[in-house]
DNA sequence: TTTCACTTTAGAACAATTATAAACTATAAG
DNA sequence: CTTATAGTTTATAATTGTTCTAAAGTGAAA
């Protein structure tokens, strides 16, 4: 993803392209694979490949910025930590606890043949099929 | 669940049937339904239940212990609480986010029919189907 | 009974996250 | 260009959920 792009999705989404979002919005989706992280492992990799700072607390509002412009989702895993995804499609995960590491899963690759109605009055947003790992 | 079985249960798994103890046990198994809760949820719910009060400290170390013991099992719910289930049986959830709440869902009202393989040296744990609602 | 490992407890400590309020900056309007 | 201003960043405080600590208490074996 080129940087015009960034500034364009940006833009697009109402974010305006300050030079924090742009270096964050550089890292997080100029990958050809999908990436996984905490805002703690946010952090330390912007660290480590920055020159200049970048406030935690500027990662937390930009990552939520991002989530709420549809750049990011947010992975069920239990725990303390939350977990960002920049797939943004419906999709699942496999669940390493050994590694606390997430992997992708096409949606593709899991079919479900019978599911239970909602209950009264609700509907179903989405299905999310998290498979727990051991070695 | 009578008493007994109570502290049957309890001793079974080495758990030495403490006054604490044994009120958390009766007030979380003695139920038809499964039970949903959060520490937090768990300990104002006792608060109120109870005349003596249980530490805080207490409720978390009993948890843990029940859960090591098998009798409660953690659910995987995005978010910073961690939540736990009566229900310790293989099986799934809808979760309304509107109202924090979880249901329960039998494993058996549940088909999946294509999963993949586990990645390279690992294999499957468990598979989780976590259903969201919206209204 | 006595003993002792296990348990409870209050409070401190810790970790992740959110709130605050002052300084800064992108950008729209003049 | 300037300027004004709403949006943004920042350091730090506050909050929340959880775990740790160490002292006091207690179940149960001998």
């Amino acid at each position: 993803m080129k940087k015009i792009d960034i500034l364009k999705k940006l833009r697009s989404s109402g974010l305006r392209p300050t030079k924090q979002r742009v270096e964050i919005a550089k890292f997080l989706f100029e990958r050809d694979k999908t990436f996984h992280f905490t805002v703690e492992s946010l952090n330390k990799l912007l660290m480590r490949k920055l020159s200049s700072k970048i406030s935690l607390a500027t990662i937390y509002n930009t990552v939520h910025s991002f989530k709420a412009a549809g750049h990011l989702s947010e992975v069920e895993v239990r725990g303390n930590k939350t977990y960002f995804d920049t797939n943004v499609l419906n999709h699942h995960h496999f669940y390493d606890s050994e590694t606390s590491e997430l992997i992708d899963i096409d949606a593709k690759d899991v079919v479900i043949q019978k599911i239970p109605k909602a209950p009264n009055g609700k509907k179903i947003k989405n299905v999310e099929v998290f498979i727990n790992l051991k070695n």
